[in-house]
DNA sequence: ACGTAATCGAGATTCAGTCTCAATAAGGAA
DNA sequence: TTCCTTATTGAGACTGAATCTCGATTACGT
């Protein structure tokens, strides 16, 4: 079980694609991060910016949102929050969530926002996955 | 504001795209229909599974669940519940919630799933998209 | 039976994201 | 500083889900 993870090397680019996303502000997608790169530092590949914000989202230094129906955004990380998008434009909004007020009537009031549904996913290991991890542990 | 939906007519792809998701059981994407379609009806074009199931959904008919990472599953609806995904196998299980108990522990006892983290997305309207629609209603 | 508009099938297209692979460079060791 | 190992990069090919196009077909109200 050599699980251990590749040693982490400080690159240019990783900083600058940093940079760039925190530049940009909250929600940005990782086409947005290279469109924006595209202008300034155009020798810096798709694929880079996508490993970049991938990589640093697994090592925990970025949030990653997947978006139904959208690509998926980049946020630098602090406590944890949910989201709510829009079905029209796509929009990201932060929503922090408070279990002493109504949600819904709470994220209307504080960002405008109509809240129309809300979609709840687990994710984790089913039975199966879990027992073959299991195993491989021990 | 010709928002009138088109007529919707019974076609037999739509009735065969129905019976085989069904009897295919619950969380199917649509190439998963797809596939077994080609096996007794390979006449059936895949964008029409596509569109079948999608307008279905779209018309409440059918469930569509996004998953990160994954296709989309479509499902029976039937009253509001949530969903479970495995990020190894990404297998679906359905979650019914119920206020009174720890969720987690919930979903554990009775599918055998270990959650390791949840989403939240709330989706609706973001305050410019809400005021456009309400100016395209007056 | 007719006419129109919804639907279909096939294949092209899009788009996010990943993979391949040769070239480059980070950073610890000597 | 130089050397070596190995992570990282860039370009472009590739993948896979989903949508679009468009001519042909068909449902269904009249």
């Amino acid at each position: 079980m050599e699980n251990t993870k590749p040693q982490r090397r400080n690159t240019a680019q990783k900083q600058v694609v940093l940079d760039t996303l925190i530049s940009l502000g909250s929600h940005k997608s990782a086409t947005a991060v290279f469109n924006e790169l595209q202008k300034t530092r155009p020798e810096i590949g798709r694929a880079t910016v996508f490993r970049v914000l991938r990589s640093m989202a697994d090592d925990g230094v970025l949030l990653r949102i997947p978006v139904s129906d959208g690509e998926d955004r980049y946020d630098i990380t602090h406590s944890p929050h949910n989201h709510a998008v829009c079905r029209m434009c796509g929009a990201v909004d932060d929503v922090w969530l408070d279990d002493e007020m109504n949600i819904d009537s709470h994220i209307t009031s504080t960002s405008g926002f109509t809240i129309e549904s809300e979609r709840i996913e687990f994710v984790g290991l089913c039975k199966a996955c879990g027992e073959k991890v299991k195993n491989a542990e021990i």
